[in-house]
This record gives C-alpha cells, structure tokens and sequence, in this order.
DNA sequence: CTGAAAGCGCTTACAG
DNA sequence: CTGAAAGCGCTTACAG
C-alpha cells in the first residue's frame, strides 16, 4: 500500500507538504502542488482514514440506529441520513436493532469504540439506555420521531403525535365509529406507547375507551403504515372488509400507502427530510463539539384515502 | 478519554499486560487480570477501534452496497448482511448509490479510504467499475444477485435467472399469453438486463418476441417485485384490472408479495441469506488475505398467486 | 512556503 | 508471566 511518505519521497518533498496540499491547507507554491498532484496521481495513493481519524479525532462517521430496515419509514430515514452524511463526506454505520435492549446495548458499545461523531436514532426499546450511554461518552444524538425526551441534551426532530392522533380520531369519529382499537408494534418500541397514549386520550375527549382489535372494533388505528398494512391483510383474512366493516389507519404515509391496491388513510411525515435534518444537526453540534440540544416538530396532514368509511351498522362479528 | 495507559496505570501494570487481557491473547496470571478488570470496570473503558485498526491493519468493517434500501429485497439483504457481520464483530458502512456511476465511484473511494475489509455488493449500474476499484486494492467482494461475474476474483451469490424467467415465461404461456411484455428498473441496472435477456430467450423458444408494456401485451413481467408492485398501481390507474386484462409477475418474493391485497406470482428468493451468507464468505476472504474467488445459485421457485390468470380473449385497450 | 518532530492509542514481537 | 520498544499512517504546531 502507498503511504504519504511514499508520495512525498516521490514528489521530493516532505509529508508534511504532501499532507498540506491533501487537506487543501496551508499554503503550498504551485509548481510543488503540481509535484505532489502528479506523484498521488502516478501512485493511486488514498489517504488512510484510519490513521487521519486517530491523529484528527474525528472519525468523520455517523451511526443510524433503527429497529427494523425492511420498514419503509426506516429505510426512508437511513437513505435521508446517508445522502446528508455522504455530501458531508461522513460514512454511516447503519445498525439494525429489532428494538432488543441487548443488540442495543452492543450497538452502543460499536459506536463508542469506533469513535463516531454523532449518532440518529430512529426507534428503540422503550426506556432504552442508548441515547443516555452515548451522550455521556460526548457523542451528540438526535431523536428522530422518538418524542420530547427527557435529558435536554439530545436533539429530536419529531411529529406533533398528540395533535395527529386528534386529527385520526376525529376523522374516525365523524364517521360515526365509536369502538376503535389500537395496534401497536410487536417489538416494543418507544414511539408506539407514546402514540397510543395520545390515541387514547383523544378517545377520552370523546367519552370513548379502547377497544380490543377482535372485540367488535369498526375501526383500528395503526402505529405506523407497515402495521397497518399488515393488519389490514390480517383482517381481510378473516374475512373482514376493510373499509366496509372495519376503518384502518396508518402513520407515515410510506411510498406504498399510496399505491391503488391500498389506498391508506394516513397521516404523512417525510422521512428523507427528517434524515437530512438530523444530520445537520448532529454534524453541526459534532463540530462544535457540543451536545444538539435543539428540538423541532415536523407537520404531519391527515390524507384520506380509502381505508376509511363511515362506520358499519352492525359490528362485524370476526 | 481514558485510554490504555490510564488503566494499565491504574492497575500498575504496562500496556502490553493490558492489551493482553482485553484481547484475551497471551496468558495472564489471574491476580493480574482481576487488577486490569477492575481498572477498566472503574474508568467505564472502552478501546479505541480506530487505533487498533490502524496498528492491526484490519477495520473489522466490511461495507454494503445497494442501489436503493427503500426496495424490500436491498433492505433484507442489508439486515441479513448486519446481522452476520454484528455476530462476527464487523460493523457495516452502508452505502446507498440509486445505481449512479459518479456515486458509485464515490463509495469506492470511501470504502478504500476507510480500509473496509470487505464489500458485499447487492446492486449496481451496467458495467460498474466499483468491483474492479476495490478488487485491485485486494479489498475481497462479493457479489450478491448480480449474475456470474467475468473477474475471476470476485464471490457471487446469485439467483439462476435464466432458470427462474424460463419458468415465468412457461406459466403466462401455458396460460395462454403471447404478447407478454418486460418491465425493467428505472435505475439503470447492471442485474435488470440479465433478466431481460434470459426474459427474451425464454419468449424466442416458443417463437415470441417482447411486446411494449401498453403495446397491447396481456402479461407483463417485471424485474422484481417491487417494480411488479409499481406496475399493477400503474396498470390499475390506467384502467386495466389485474390480472383480468392483464397478468404481471415479480422476483424477489419480498413480503409484501404475499399480501391479501398484493398477491404477486413471483419467484422466491432469501435476501436474509443472502446476506448472511455474502459477509461469511467475505469475511473467511479477508481473514486469509485473498480475493472471494467463489460462486454459489440459490434455488428460487416459482410461487403462483394470483397476479397471473388466463389470457383475455381481446387484447386489452391502455 | 517547507520540513523536522512529536504524538494520536493501540498491537506486536521480543527480552527477560 | 510481564514490560520496554517500535511503529501503524497520518496531522499539527512550530522553526526557519
């Protein structure tokens, strides 16, 4: 492998000018530039990250955290993060944890020891220690779509849960549904609880309690658009129509709840964005060698489609 | 930041003794370990990766390489590919290239400079020069549903494509289609015009030839599943009912596949192992310090569900 | 404008 | 069984 020393032994000059003309630092005259350029040119020399990272302390690397990758919404977050990252010339650690406080625990000790400059979280186990182990070692970690946390350092980029449950609530209420459930994430997921929680609430402002998904509900309000679509495959094979007999919806509005199959009444958050926007923070407050402390909230529309319906007569029996 | 001194001092030992007991290499006096262990529990230590990786001259980073994680089948090859690395202690850059050569040449750069010990590469434009750029600097590849590559150097994990569009092709024809039609990725991509040869060859054995997708043909088969999914929103829109007026199939199997509301025919295929198995055979590449050097067909069957049906008697109008 | 020197935090033979 | 020493490939003040 080529080294700095070996392009600066063939240019005749110092690693330090090497370096210098590499990093587009200090000054260097022309005609020497033209000398290293054309040694690094002739060698194929790259310079080694690694040993760059050890001296600069600064990985120039940024984890993504999230549960599950095969989920649209996840995806669409870590192709956010990387096309920031990438433009930054950050590389990104992608870590899928499947919401187990254990691979979190390991995730947490990979990015330590790598020295990443900043992490995003996208989904975690309820009450996860991550965010916590990370800012404690200096790292600055953004929340996205995780909530107002607690510990003021972290930043969050978040939907406005409370007032999109109202709006889903309303909606189902004014078509007349009265026993609507809830269906939350197999894996236990700190979103998921905050956004029954609000679900549940705008249930009460109505005199109305959860119902059970199979105990006679017209309607179920999906956590996210990927658990809604599954359970509307659920439901349908139960011989249950949906919107007919029974409302679903989703969270997200993921590039599929518009397909002409499905046509999910949902409420849309732009993934990408929330990525790119992360990144801008946890790169910036990296830089600065500071934790994020910054929190925004995303607005999140209803969009109706045709999962929705007014609500059946009789409640259908499953 | 404490560091390796700081414990070996704290435990008043030298640096060697405690590298030794971290990395469990030589033999050390249990007394002596008890000291490290309790020094490195009482400075909350955790080793530098990148300053072991540059003495050790191994990352223990491997990257992935995929044109689009928002297409299910790249998102569970990437799981397959975290979590085998994970198990095996690698981390996994992810690189996300919409099959853009300039991107891709990009993600070569940074996974050379990084020192990746490995890359699984699960898609990329026509005749990308990224398996040549990495080989060449004896980064091992792998391969994964890309076909049988020339560069002998290189792993390949693939489907048997010119298998599975024969036994596509056979079920619309004995359905009764003869203007059947090819749907290829956007994303200009090396593995969609493999398909769409075996595709063609497949049609040219019964004495057909490809027909326009809204030439009037009653079956269309896609790339993958993904684009299938796409093409039934499109077909839909446009007023023609699947499969009724026209058939269409996938490849890939993704799990939206087998939704009540999707029910694609398809051709299976594991992304998960695929994944698991790409970072195996990179990995035991890296470890011995050569090129991949293997290829291996995965078995994909034919699963009929009902996007495919008999041909109309009328050619459908678009 | 250029180069000599120190050092980032580890690992790895090698002595003893 | 333990430690002193060299060195991985860079960056970064600092002299000159």
């Amino acid at each position: 492998m080529t080294t700095l020393l070996d392009v600066a032994r063939r240019a005749g000059v110092s690693k330090s000018t090497v370096s210098n003309v590499i990093r587009g630092a200090a000054l260097v005259a022309e005609p020497t530039r033209l000398k290293v350029e054309r040694a690094i040119a002739d060698t194929g020399y790259h310079p080694n990250a690694i040993a760059r990272a050890l001296k600069a302390r600064t990985s120039k690397a940024i984890g993504i955290v999230v549960p599950d990758l095969t989920n649209l919404f996840y995806a669409g977050l870590a192709v956010g993060v990387e096309r920031a990252a990438n433009a930054l010339g950050y590389a990104v650690l992608a870590t899928h944890t499947e919401c187990s406080p254990a691979t979190e625990a390991e995730t947490g000790r990979a990015l330590i020891e790598r020295q990443v400059d900043g992490v995003v979280i996208g989904g975690m186990s309820l009450g996860s220690a991550l965010p916590t182990v990370l800012l404690d070692r200096g790292i600055p970690v953004v929340l996205a779509s995780l909530g107002e946390p607690d510990d003021l350092r972290l930043g969050a980029i978040d939907h406005d849960d409370e007032v999109a449950m109202e709006k889903i609530v309303e909606h189902l209420y004014e078509l007349g549904h009265r026993r609507v459930a809830f269906v939350a994430q197999e894996l236990q997921e700190q979103s998921g609880e905050r956004r029954r929680l609000a679900f549940t609430e705008a249930l009460a402002r109505r005199g109305l309690v959860p119902v059970d998904i199979y105990g006679g509900a017209t309607a179920v309000v999906a956590h996210n658009d990927m658990l809604a679509i599954a359970t509307i495959d659920r439901l349908e094979r139960r011989g249950l129509r949906v919107p007919e007999d029974v409302s679903v919806t989703g969270y997200d509005d993921v590039p599929l709840a518009s397909h002409n199959r499905i046509q999910l009444t949902t409420v849309r958050s732009d993934a990408l964005e929330m990525g790119r926007r992360a990144v801008e923070l946890v790169v910036k407050a990296a830089l600065e060698g500071r934790p994020v402390a910054h929190r925004e909230t995303q607005n999140n529309p209803l969009v109706i489609r045709r999962t929705t319906a007014r609500a059946p007569k009789e409640r259908p029996a499953a």
